[in-house]
DNA sequence: AATCGGTCCCAAAGCGGTTTGGATAGGGAA
DNA sequence: TTCCCTATCCAAACCGCTTTGGGACCGATT
């Protein structure tokens, strides 16, 4: 198929010095006069400020982040091993939070998507180079190592989450999973449940690890002992929620609740339960950890369907590009650190557990 | 809190000029000899290299772009009307397989989320400061300026979709919607269903008009009237393919089967199927649109739950990052035009139309 | 011996901005 | 009138890399 070249004239982008001659002035006066800097007379500044209007001039942005030393961008750097976890429904959703804060700060958002073991180099790279001037670290496992590299490297940075075990100090923002999914699970112990199973995700991943803290706590408070077959963790995908639920519902002793880690395999949950004609709330509860996903049912907030401890990730966005972009105009602040609480909303997927469960022996 | 300043020595990274003295060479042969150019010799290059790698030079990117003209980014700009639709799940799995091969060629991911009205002059900026080589254009609609405006402002660009009703020529990737569409219809209308339900995104976005289109197209091959009642348009949430099969479900002459857009209003049509206490695939069939998000039930090749359409949207992330590429190397490359055919893959949400749908009259 | 053609390397000139260190002019104070 | 100060502008250096246009050296040709 041959394909028409554009005839269309395209007008090369003027650069300062052209635009300084057809003014007579100086490329520094046309410089100053852009940048509101007070030695250039008023007068002055209005007529390089109107020429530069019509005659579209935008200076280029390699070359300015050359002259001044920032490159006006923030990197999030995703390891792919947590790419079905991460990318698909939290990740996207922080993402959009984040960049309508950078869009307001002229910020661009430079995001690389690398291989487990390319990490290292990928931050090495990203932070000598100066590609960025600041990172957001995403997906924090515990023990991290890419804390205490990045405080190695220098580079102003900020972690989505925690984790635990690194020593350096490090600026953070999390919500606190423990104490959701604590009070998500002393909630089922108080509607009567006993068998409660947990969905979990990754155990290696700090905020599940948490989650599972929260689980256990709750569980030993009301004295009622920890089941290892009622505890899975992993990929937080549909099937994944589908394969664990239908394991503790096909128990001896088949749980009556379940905690899960996201929305995404509470999907799978709820159609396991389907599969076995059981109705979700009256016979099976179901309390979801919920990232307030737009998309996905619960993001509505007039339908209430889920019972959840609920935390806006787009929230949690735009605060973390607010706090990095802070550090990164003067990075000797004190480290921000901020543990958000997630909400408890009730919905329609819990209740009292059918049978008071009694134990046999 | 009182946070640490981090004693660690941080040491500047060095530049050529540095590396250069320290090997006693120009910076001309020691650039020639990292960057594989013929003019130095192999003893000097090794040296070079080895030397480079000891002291962990790295090029400073800004630098390297301004003297080379390229910036080794590609930028992705997404409208923020389309945010729920767009962003949540196709779009993170399509960068996905983006970035992956952005990777290996050493470009950069930019992303900027936009509101509408500043699309025009995102575009602009981006194009004419020279932060990135290349766009993707995502979600474009129809008869979409933003195609004229990219070829007036002479950068390499590429779709991810069409848009019907541009003059000009353009690249672009596809995957033939109207067909995949039609497909899912017929094989409904072949297992007797008359009354079908048409769960769309929003119609003015090109690849939902299309759908449309072979929705509409099956109907007329087999001579079953169109029923505005039977055709929704929307975001495409779950909440959304909730309300949508509602309606239709509610209706004097209810559906007895859907096409739905995308896997996630298909998981509001369950719901409301479930909630009717009606069984999925033998009282009402589903066909949807899929993506092959991989945390989403069918993204999973192991458990085929629903009848679709699908087409790999990482797949077409890695093939547009190709495209592009290739054509930033060559931009007078004739231009790309790929149509993606969708599979149809049979699962358990189909079956024979329940009732012979005796018309009464 | 003079010329030629490679090979290997270098000094310097960009890339397009910002920033430093004056220069000039005009107004007010002494 | 002279001197100083401020307001305004400019030439040139600089950011760190690539690339142009030679130069020096050496063995091979004539």
């Amino acid at each position: 198929m041959v394909a028409l070249q554009s005839a269309l004239e395209i007008k090369e982008a003027m650069n300062l010095r052209e635009l300084a001659q057809l003014l007579n002035l100086s490329q520094t006066t046309v410089s100053r006069a852009l940048n509101d800097y007070p030695e250039v007379s008023e007068a002055t500044r209005k007529k390089v400020k109107d020429a530069a209007r019509r005659y579209d001039y935008r200076p280029n942005a390699r070359a300015q982040q050359l002259a001044t030393g920032r490159s006006m961008a923030i990197g999030h750097v995703i390891p792919s091993s947590s790419q079905h976890e991460m990318v698909n429904v939290v990740f996207s959703d922080f993402v959009a939070g984040a960049s309508e804060v950078y869009a307001q700060h002229g910020y661009d958002m430079v995001v690389s998507m690398v291989a487990d073991q390319d990490e290292v180099q990928t931050y090495r790279d990203i932070a000598q180079r100066q590609k960025v001037d600041g990172i957001i670290v995403h997906g924090p496992i515990q023990n991290d190592p890419r804390i205490p590299l990045l405080n190695e490297l220098g580079i102003p940075f900020l972690v989505h989450g925690r984790s635990t075990g690194v020593e350096s100090a490090y600026s953070w923002l999390d919500v606190n999973n423990r104490r959701a999914v604590e009070r998500a699970t002393s909630y089922l112990l108080d509607l009567g449940h006993r068998r409660i199973g947990l969905v979990n995700g990754f155990e290696h991943m700090d905020f599940a690890a948490r989650r599972r803290a929260g689980y256990l706590s709750a569980l030993a408070a009301k004295g009622v002992p920890a089941d290892p077959d009622l505890m899975t963790s992993g990929e937080m995908t549909e099937p994944n929620g589908y394969e664990a639920a239908c394991t503790m519902l096909d128990l001896d002793e088949p749980v009556t609740a379940f905690v899960s880690s996201s929305i995404v395999p509470t999907l799978g949950i709820r159609r396991a339960l389907e599969d076995r004609g059981l109705k979700i709330g009256s016979d099976v509860s179901v309390v979801c950890y919920d990232d307030a996903i737009s998309a996905l049912p619960n993001g509505d907030p007039g339908a209430p369907t889920y019972t959840a401890t609920r935390s806006s990730v787009r929230d949690a966005g735009r605060r973390c590009a607010e706090i990095l972009i802070e550090r990164i105009g003067n990075p000797t602040l004190p480290h921000v650190q901020e543990l958000w609480e997630a909400d408890l909303v009730l919905g329609g997927s819990t209740g009292i557990a059918a049978t008071p469960e009694p134990v046999d022996r």
